[in-house]
DNA sequence: GTGTTATAGAACGATTTGGTTATGAACTGG
DNA sequence: CCAGTTCATAACCAAATCGTTCTATAACAC
């Protein structure tokens, strides 16, 4: 799986409130399926397609225990999520940056700065 | 839009590689429809659309100027997005933490935990 | 064994996505 | 006014999503 395959998977997984709720769920610990479905008021194998879907992105794993297929929440994929976001934070922040040295340059005193347009104007003034 | 919808808009406007690329192109600054649709080999509908889904997560914006409509790129939503991932990121660290203090803990001498599955280790460690 | 429980999978449908081409609307410039 | 440019929209298609119900598999309990 490319960087941007793996990227993609992610955030479709993050995509759905119930997927968000899911791993919200399971920061609390590891849960079974139908854990996971009960206060979804979905059917089972919608949870279990959500499951897939978050697999599919390495959000979750399972262990087989039984029949019981327990999902715990994998943190990986999230942090380079995390981090593709933090490069545009990073930038937000220097547009406000800039923002601000902006307010400040135009709050001074403007009297002879660069001429933004410099028609050619020749013959009648300067 | 609840802020559940707002992150659903904001991970599926993520979830695709040309648009994640054209929010990159625009940290360039301002382009023009076309200009975003130039390198990416997909027509100009398409490009379009893609910035109809950017637009309703509120990630972009347009401003009408003559024919053209520049499209900028917009931080807040991004932000949320990214606030939503550090909850994880504490959670994961917290969980790395856990590690580091269960492992410490498998090292002391364990002597009458209940054990689920007693392997035979009865007299070399402890 | 039989029966129950936990989960996955197939089959189906409605909706959305991501692309296309063709067309229309709005502004610019001769 | 006429022509060209910029962009959006409509109509269409293929594929994926998100839900359902029904069924199959696999392990546990009796």
């Amino acid at each position: 799986m490319t960087p941007s395959e793996q990227l993609d998977a992610t955030f479709i997984a993050l995509a759905d409130p119930t997927r968000r709720a899911i791993l919200a769920r399971l920061m609390g610990g590891e849960a079974s399926v139908n854990e996971l479905a009960e206060p979804f008021s979905i059917s089972q194998p919608a949870v279990s397609k959500h499951l897939k879907i978050l697999e599919r992105a390495g959000l979750v794993s399972r262990s087989a225990d039984g029949t019981r297929r327990p999902v715990k929440i994998e943190a990986g994929p999230m942090k380079e999520a995390a981090d593709w976001l933090e490069k545009y934070r990073r930038f937000w922040e220097q547009s406000y940056k800039r923002l601000d040295a902006l307010l400040e340059i135009l709050q001074t005193p403007v009297n002879q700065s660069e001429k933004p347009t410099p028609t050619k104007r020749s013959d009648k003034d300067a």
